[in-house]
DNA sequence: TCCGCTGTTGCTTAATGCGAAACACAATGC
DNA sequence: GCATTGTGTTTCGCATTAAGCAACAGCGGA
């Protein structure tokens, strides 16, 4: 090793590249940066930090930026993350998470997503205490009258949402909210718990809770939600599954490249 | 070097990091590979191989998929890209595109995003036939009645150009299109050219043509147009003017990282 | 059980990538 | 005007480093 320095238990074996990496991470924090700048970062020469930048710009992971000698990401790396993002996929991230929950609270897990003016559950795991097996992948639900649709409408554009509403939403049950502005009022106290609930509003008998997952960016792109039988999953009881299903719908967002 | 067949001139100095790139390539190509087919494809040792996913996959750049010994690109590359697209603004990508195609026309050219059930200005250089410098950056303008509009609703996913489009629309003069099923039926005639045009349907007396700017993925993010008086930019200009114009939002798109 | 296939890990060697110093080019100060 | 100091870039010789080999370890199928 160069210097006396070995900061952190280096396991890794080829130096050059981490250190390359670790100059994807400087540019990454600093935006732009010199070649003076970065070999001080990384505590090695200038020319090494030189070398190591040319094959990265050569390489299109980095480009020089408009004034002389200033170097930032360039567009390979986003050519890389669309084709990471392809595989990025919700189902495949969500469903190891899904089925971990599904175990430990023994309810039916679901993923669903905004698609025009409903969600489709696109991941589903029945917990071992479930009654019926029903499948609801695919299967498009209300937004107003769900939980994992009172998440996805909550952390929507306004404008968007705006369009998706009409003053009067289809009664499913006796406890459907058909008040738009009603349900509004609801959706801020969503955003503010950072989970939704729904009891017996879409169907007799059936309650969920539902919290928001988050792509890399930090737009909302999914409801993670958990739902079982009224008698089951009461009323009080909700409070506490919404904390795991939240720690879960986090788990998914970490997965999918936030925070 | 190690084996005679040095190909292509190597110009990169660190072969190591080169190659550790060129494993990110190979993942993003395949999706998932295997160390061994990693090797070969490089040509090189298994073990060399292995090392490069090694550092890249201790630093988040590649994480093993679900079957064991698949390697597939990683959470870090998203972060990296994040960090890119940040710095990937239109605003700056555009600029130097549109300020070459006004001295080219001589008009004045635009870039606009779409911004709920409006089309807003983010770029604008004024070409120097333009008789009047007004200023539209920031300026909203309605989604029918304008080229970029037009070709922002085209290429929109169709439910939320659904939720966007009236019965009835708007009118500002009286060549503005202000049947909703009318404008539909340009619309596709749009997306079929790859520009839309613009005849005196916002003011009396200025035309205008634009072309999609698309995003790394694919998706259409903004639109780039000229627009002219009526009697320069006149109807029969209209399709040679676009060509040039389609040109010059390609350019763009390139460089968001398109293609 | 064996074989063939993976990925993984020491070990040895020389090729490789490193650091020092020299160079080129700009911008600043005197 | 020139010198000075700061960039980024290039060259070159030395020894660190990373490649290749070969043996090991798991796994799956014949």
């Amino acid at each position: 090793m160069a210097n006396s320095t070995n900061r952190h238990i280096n396991v890794s074996s080829v130096q050059s590249v981490d250190r390359a990496v670790s100059v994807l991470e400087i540019l990454a924090r600093h935006g732009a940066a010199g070649v003076t700048e970065i070999a001080v970062e990384l505590g090695v020469h200038k020319s090494t930090a030189f070398r190591l930048l040319d094959v990265l710009e050569n390489r299109g992971l980095v480009e020089q930026a408009e004034e002389r000698g200033k170097y930032q990401l360039g567009l390979g790396i986003v050519r890389l993350a669309g084709a990471t993002a392809a595989q990025l996929d919700i189902v495949q991230e969500g469903q190891p998470v899904c089925e971990r929950l599904a175990e430990e609270l023994g309810e039916t897990v679901n993923i669903a997503i905004a698609d025009g003016d409903g969600a489709v559950n696109v991941v589903q795991t029945i917990g071992a205490a479930a009654i019926t097996g029903y499948n609801w992948v695919g299967r498009r639900t209300p937004l107003h009258a769900t939980s994992s649709g009172k998440v996805l409408l909550a952390f929507m554009p306004p404008d968007q949402r705006r369009n998706l509403l009409p003053r009067r939403l289809p009664r499913h049950t006796e406890h459907t909210l058909t008040s738009a502005a009603r349900l509004r009022e609801e959706l801020v106290a969503v955003v503010e718990r950072g989970y939704a609930t729904c009891e017996e509003e879409l169907e007799v008998g059936l309650n969920s809770v539902a919290a928001p997952v988050r792509s890399f960016n930090g737009s909302v792109i999914a409801a993670l939600s958990v739902s079982g039988p009224a008698f089951r999953l009461t009323g009080e009881r909700l409070p506490a599954v919404a904390a795991r299903t939240a720690e879960a719908a986090d788990e998914v967002s970490r997965r999918m490249g936030f925070g």
